[in-house]
DNA sequence: CTAGACAAAATTTTT
DNA sequence: TTTTGTCTAG
């Protein structure tokens, strides 16, 4: 056996890596703590490949992780190495690798049958999940109360919190929505007929995939099964699950044997959605004798200052468990903290530096350019189109999100499931004359109905809609085998997507590449299913996978640039209210979080690294007040102590030279006038 | 009952 | 800036 991928590991990596008897027999439970670029995912990918070397069977090997991007990754690093080796199986034969929540989908689709499911179950996603939620507010008419109720999304929020981090509603909305919760009595018949509406349309959500999940694991029986199903489970960002993902995994291997957990609780970064640290925290207890700990604390990423300053970042924080990391790379260059005039100064300066960094041979796709929220990137991405630089985005808006894209997949998943009121509701609105009345009239008759695919033809649709109602119900009840469906569905879409929209040239190509992609699958139902848990990242010309030659920069939310690396990475608006998020200072908690955002962002850097801070930023207003402006103040993660750690450098102002105003904090003057009233 | 015009409110990060 | 609710004409 070729042991060759041993020796590029460190001591305690091959420590994590080689960890158990020699066999592939299951291992005791084993927890590994790892620092940022620590090789935390390298050291899994070689321990899954260890495994299969010793013998493992890859088709009882289960490996998950929260996030689609680190399921990505670490199934191909795996694959990579396994290609070196040359084991017995196929590369490809991981079958159990991806986010907990496919997996869940996979678990419930194999077995659904048995557990009263429906196997042909839909599953929504976070937008039609919040169209069905308000679906049951308009019902329960709930949108008609004296005071406002919350917004469908915010009961979205509410619900899936009580799920994912198994609290009682009361609890959950006294801590995190207490403007909520004069309404909890409402809220419970709002979730209760949620639930019902679920089920009565076969249909999931999310959160399902993980409950039900939990929920089947409690019959002893099956969850004996299903362990002894998988001989090792190896699971990556611990700390970035909840409670419910927790309790599966307890079920799932209740001694601990063959577990393997793998974490990083500086970069917690996801408690909004319930995640906690407890998790890992907890992990060594949960066993007799306790799991065993190894800890990765070298960091092979970043430079000795950069990650000098990222510690002193997260130095500050409250409460901390993992050491600071240390490297042997030694720089003579500081990370820079730079300040700009404005947004749109930043942008100039971020492109300007970017591309003096192409000319010394930084290739654009070593760099990337990383903010809070999605929408902190507007002013670049105009300044990057101005001076045609090639970018590709994460996070934020996706493929799915845009209109037209919707309305084909729901025209797709009616055609399959005519019970799906979502799908319904959003579909028959598409044809002139039917509005929200008439879809639920017509969605109501179809439900009740025994047979909804005849019941469909003899609805009579409002005058208005009589010219079209013919086409559309030919092709609802057409039986077009699969993959030609989408093509009849497009070919329906297209005229009328020319009426509703003024620029739906631009729209096309969206769809033909929907259909582009749908050929890769066997069936409407596995389709619709991956377009749901992994959907295609970008939308137009850059969507699918750009040219692998071509370069281009990266541009990406904090969130999703997790476990990612750059030689040269900028931070954008690392000012107060941009993080910590003016949305997320309201527990200490959340102040803690938006730190270790900073930390994370930070700790992707190797070589380079620049903060930015804007000192003013314009009011979005109408055009009369536009020199109105605030001034913004230096990220409070960064206090006057730790400065010392970077370079400050202000840009000389461009054009006529300004009078740079000193920084007084606006904001806080602003709350003192509120003060005087209160 | 629909569709469009207008006013008010919410406004993040991911599966 | 975008979404959500309300009002009015047809």
């Amino acid at each position: 056996m070729n042991e060759k991928y041993l020796e590029t590991l460190n001591y305690h990596q091959r420590a994590a890596v080689t960890f158990g008897d020699g066999t592939a027999r299951p291992a005791p439970p084993l927890l590994i703590i790892a620092g940022a670029g620590s090789g935390k995912t390298r050291t899994l990918a070689h321990r899954v490949a260890h495994l299969l070397a010793l013998g493992a069977d890859p088709r009882r090997i289960l490996l998950m992780t929260f996030s689609r991007r680190a399921a990505k990754e670490l199934k191909a690093r795996v694959e990579n190495l396994l290609a070196g080796i040359g084991s017995s199986y196929p590369v490809d034969a991981l079958d159990w690798a991806g986010t907990f929540h496919s997996i869940g989908a996979k678990v419930l689709q194999d077995h659904a049958l048995a557990i009263g499911l429906d196997p042909e179950f839909s599953i929504h996603d976070r937008e039609d999940s919040s169209d069905l939620m308000n679906l049951v507010r308009h019902k329960l008419r709930l949108s008609e109360t004296h005071t406002r109720f919350p917004s469908k999304g915010t009961c979205l929020s509410i619900y899936s919190r009580c799920v994912n981090s198994e609290t009682p509603l009361a609890d959950v909305l006294q801590v995190h929505f207490p403007w909520c919760a004069t309404w909890e009595d409402e809220l419970k018949g709002l979730f209760s007929g949620y639930v019902q509406a679920k089920q009565s349309q076969n249909v999931l959500d999310y959160d399902d995939l993980l409950l039900a999940w939990a929920q089947i694991m409690e019959d002893p029986d099956f969850s004996a099964f299903l362990g002894s199903f998988f001989d090792h489970v190896l699971i990556d960002e611990y700390q970035d699950t909840n409670r419910l993902q927790a309790r599966i995994l307890m079920s799932l291997k209740p001694d601990g044997r063959g577990l393997c957990v793998v974490g990083d609780d500086a970069q917690s970064i996801y408690a909004f959605r319930a995640a906690t640290v407890r998790n890992i925290l907890d992990f060594p207890d949960a066993f007799a004798p306790k799991a065993d700990v190894i800890t990765l604390d070298r960091n092979y990423r970043s430079t000795a200052t950069i990650l000098a300053a990222a510690n002193s970042v997260i130095g500050e924080a409250r409460d901390r468990f993992t050491k600071d990391l240390w490297t042997e790379r030694n720089s003579s260059e500081r990370p820079r903290l730079v300040t700009n005039e404005d947004e749109a100064d930043q942008a100039r300066c971020v492109v300007d530096q970017i591309l003096e960094d192409r000319e010394r041979g930084l290739r654009l796709t070593e760099q990337a350019v990383l903010f809070r929220t999605s929408h902190h990137s507007g002013p670049l991405e105009i300044e990057l189109t101005r001076r045609n630089v090639p970018f590709v985005k994460f996070g934020g808006l996706k493929f799915l999100d845009s209109a037209h894209v919707k309305d084909v997949l729901n025209l797709l998943r009616f055609h399959r499931n005519s019970r799906d009121q979502v799908a319904g509701f959003r579909v028959l609105q598409l044809l002139p004359g039917i509005g929200p009345k008439s879809a639920g009239k017509m969605l109501n008759q179809l439900t009740e109905s025994a047979e909804p695919h005849v019941t469909l033809a003899t609805l009579a649709p409002p005058k208005a809609a009589h010219q079209d109602w013919p086409g559309f119900v030919t092709l609802l009840s057409s039986s077009t085998p699969w993959p030609d469906q989408i093509a009849q569905v497009r070919a329906w879409y297209e005229p009328r997507m020319e009426q509703m929209f003024e620029d739906a040239e631009m729209r096309k190509p969206d769809l033909l590449q929907l259909e582009q992609i749908s050929y890769g699958f066997a069936s409407l139902e596995d389709f619709l299913t991956e377009m749901t848990l992994d959907p295609p990242d970008a939308t137009g010309g850059h969507a699918g996978d750009p040219h692998k030659d071509e370069d281009y920069l990266i541009l990406s939310t904090i969130h999703s640039a997790k476990g990612m690396e750059w030689k040269s990475v900028h931070v954008l608006n690392v000012v107060d209210g941009c993080i910590p998020s003016d949305l997320a200072t309201g527990t200490t908690e959340q102040i803690e979080e938006e730190r270790r955002l900073l930390y994370v962002a930070m700790t992707r850097a190797k070589d380079n690294l620049s903060l930015h801070q804007p000192l003013r930023f314009y009011e979005t207003g109408q055009g009369k007040l536009q020199n109105r402006h605030v001034y913004a103040m230096r990220s409070r993660f960064l206090p006057d102590q730790i400065l010392g750690h970077f370079d400050q450098i202000a840009p000389a102002p461009r054009g006529l030279a300004r009078i740079t105003p000193p920084t007084i904090n606006t904001m806080d003057i602003k709350a003192r006038m509120r003060e005087m009233w209160s």
